[in-house]
Parts: structure tokens; sequence; C-alpha cells
DNA sequence: ATATATAATGAATACTATTCATTAATGGAT
DNA sequence: ATCCATTAATGAATAGTATTCATTATATAT
């Protein structure tokens, strides 16, 4: 840790110490954010962190809320990556889509406390959709979207709902599942929110036996069956007759 | 507004006033907080408001946070009132689901910001589960839990599903649909987030005829529509031979 | 009417984000 | 190598706001 920042030395040119500055400061106020949350930490602690003085902090960020949405922009970075590495992986879609929610969950999960942040730093902007974490945002949920639409393409997904509502079903459904997990401490139900998420968003097949094992269809079958089997006999019966002749 | 405050000086007993001017605390807490958002909103703003001095404010809440779980128990209270007058009026699940998600989305549209302040709030607190909000918050989704129970029991709801893994990902859902719509400035999906939630949430009745109708089963109909009615042919013409004989 | 307890006040305190005058470091020109 | 101009960094000073607390007012009981 005390060494960390050595790498700002490192750099050889001043436009390369700027920038590892940046990420320093980036970094310290990620870890302190993610660890006490937004409002307990100070600018003075992440300028200790970072190795710089405070005055310096504003120098690179606007003021505090700018810094959160770095953070942010970081760790939608990853977010991102991780999510677009993993659905190249799987082929099918009920695959991907599971593999999307496990992925969120195990993510938030760790860093619970950047959920919060988002949460909050969000839409106090009025021009949020000029912000960059909001376009950092977008290229995460594309990464679901291209999956649900690839899905609707396949006939696994139905079209009844807008990719959209499905999208905010989904890490809606997720965010919340996490913190009832978080405040009842069971992480026990991680996979019960993941099959249930994506069973909900896909056509799902297997409720096909779910049909045909229902008593109307069930017994419409066993009429038919009977149907059926006397209709054979019969039909054997004249074939016979038939021959006999 | 000028007059509000004179319910103070109305009461009668000491305990009334000063019920009285707690209420008026958190009335003109709810008001800014909602208005502006908590952290733009000043204990003195609030007390200014309320007609009290700084200090009085904290007479009553031991912080600026406390206020706003007090205002979040208010909050709550009209919530769950709303629901459960609302959920009265209706029969079947899936009337009542849709009466929950849109007085849900209603709400929160109207008095965005408190739902922020309720992120935020929230788990800052190790002991969440002991607060006052959470348990006004266990009432409002216990509205939602016990149509969903009695859903799973009419057969009108799969219990694949555990009922809190419903619960988080409908509101959820319904929260984050807001913000996507509140971004996006069009209320008119409102009704698209309804009725997609509620059909994912439903066993949806509807995809029996899909099922009837795809050409898989409608095929398989045909042909024994087909041999069902030679076989009642055959049948009647027997009838007709051991008539005649 | 007085004493005692309860409520209310607002100036003083403490904590932090943000600014800004000052100082240091850098890289090119001579 | 030295100087100059530009860029970067500093941290003490400022400003804004939550919270405390010594003091004052009000209400109830005797």
């Amino acid at each position: 840790m005390v060494r960390a920042r050595k790498s700002t030395a490192k750099a050889a040119t001043r436009r390369e110490r700027v920038e590892s500055k940046e990420k320093a400061i980036v970094s310290a106020a990620y870890e302190m954010f993610a660890d006490v949350g937004f409002s307990k930490t100070t600018i003075s602690d992440i300028a200790t962190e970072a190795g710089v003085a405070e005055g310096t902090v504003y120098l690179y960020f606007s003021n505090k809320e700018a810094l959160a949405l770095g953070v942010l922009a970081q760790y939608y970075e990853k977010l991102t990556d991780g999510a677009r590495r993993g659905v190249g992986k799987f082929k099918s879609t009920k695959q991907k889509l599971t593999f999307l929610a496990e992925h969120h969950l195990n993510s938030i999960v760790k860093e619970r406390r950047l959920l919060e942040l988002l949460l909050n730093v969000d839409r106090e902007l009025e021009n949020y959709s000029n912000t960059h974490v909001y376009k950092m945002n977008r290229a995460y949920v594309a990464v679901f979207d291209s999956v649900i639409n690839e899905g609707v393409a396949r006939g696994d997904v139905s079209d009844a709902v807008a990719p959209w509502i499905y999208r905010d079903i989904f890490y809606g459904g997720l965010d919340y599942s996490m913190r009832t997990m978080a405040i009842k401490k069971r992480k026990s139900g991680v996979h019960d929110v993941v099959t249930g998420l994506v069973s909900m968003v896909m056509k799902d097949r297997d409720n096909v036996s779910k049909f045909t094992q229902s008593p109307e269809i069930s017994g419409i079958m066993l009429r038919m069956e009977h149907a059926v089997s006397r209709l054979e006999k019969l039909d054997s019966a004249k074939a016979r007759q038939k021959r006999g002749k």
C-alpha cells in the first residue's frame, strides 16, 4: 500500500504522470467509497490515501460528486468487461442469461456500497443522460439487451414485453434481491433468485410438460387415447374382414 | 402554509402539543426531502418551515438521518394504506397484482425523491432489521405477499419461485422502470411495465391458447380430430348393423 | 403563587467540502 | 548548464451546515 503510490513516480512523460495520479485518486476513492460509503469518506481521507494534498483532488475532479462519477465509471468498466467475456462463452439464451444474472449478483454483493453510490448520485443531475456514467451504464446493459434480442429472434424469449422492461425487471430484481439477502445474511438464495428470474424471462419450454400433465390436457389426451385405440382395433378387424373375403 | 402550524397551538394537553409539533417537523421535512432531496435540504430550512428553532428539531430526532427515517415511516404509512384499501376492492389475483403495481408506480413517480431517500438511508445502519422503517416496509410488502400466497393457493401463481423472490423482482422491477421512465421522460410506459410484470408473475393462462394454436399442437389436434371422426362413423355404422340384425 | 419539571431557543462548536494565494516542478530555449 | 514560462501541487483560509449546550421560557403540581 505504501509502495502503491510509487507508480506515480515511475511514469516517464508528464502526461503519464498526471494520468497515473488521477488513477491513484480514483482508486483511493473507489476503495473508501466501497468500504465505508460516500458520505462517511472525506476528501481529506482520500487525498491521504492517494498520497496527495486535499487541493490536488480538485485539480482532477470538480467536486466530490464528480469523483464519485469517476469511481462509478471504473466500476462499470469492470462489470461490462466481465459481462462481455462471460456471455461469449455460452451458446444458449438460458445459459447466457444465467451467467449474466450470476455475474451481476456476485459483483454487486462484493461491492454493495458502490451500488448505493450509484443509486444516490445518479439522478441528482438533471442532465444525467449526458454524463459519462450514463454511457457506461448503457454499455453494460447493452450486453443484456443483445442477449434478449437474440433470444427473441430464436424464439426463446417472448416479444410481448419490450426489451427495456425485461432489463429493468432483471436488474431491479437482482439488486433488490441482493439487498434482502444482505439483510437476512443468507447468500444461499443466489441460485434461487437466478433460476427464478431466468425462468420468468424465458418462454419456458419446461412449461410444456406442466401443460401436458395438467388435469385438462391430460384428461383430453386420455380420452383420445381410448378413442384411437378403439379405432385401431376396428380398423384391423375391418382389414381382416377384407382379407377374409 | 402560514396557518398550518396553528395546529400546534390548538392542541390541549402537553402530550398532544408535543406530538403535533413532532408531526409538524416531520411534515416539513417530508415536503422538503421530497422536493429537493436529502442532501440539499438543511435542518435550518426544515426548522423554519416547521416554525421551530433549529435546536428543537434535535429534541425530537437525534440527527438528520433519524428524521429521514421518520419521514419514510410516514411515507410507508400512506403507501401501505393505499395498497390495503385497493387490494380489497379486487377479486382475481391478476387484478390485485395489477392494482398493486399501478399503485406503487403512481406513488413513487409522484414522490420519487423519497424512494431515493429510502435507498440511501436504508442500510447504512447495521441493525437495519430493528428500525421502525424496516417494520413499516415489512407491513407494506406483506400486502403483496398475501396476494401471492393466495395466488399460489388458487393455482394462479407458480410455487416454483419463493414469494420473497417474486417480491423483490416485482418492486425492484417497478422501481427501476420508474427510473428509466423518468430519464426518458415518457410516462407512457406505465401500462406496459405493469402488464409485463404481472404476466411474468402469473402462471399465464393465456399461454394455453398460445399452445393450442402453436403449429405442433394444432397439427396433432387436427389429426386426432380426423381419427376420432372416422372412429365415430365406424361406430355408428356398426350400431346400424347391429340394429339391422 | 411558587417550585419543579419540561420544552424551546439560538449562539457557539465542530466537521468538511471547496477555494485560492503561494510554492514547487517541469521542459524547452538560450 | 541556466533561466523562463507553464503546468502541477500545496495547505491554510473560507464557507456552509449538522449538532451541542448553556440559557430562557412555559407548563404543571403543590
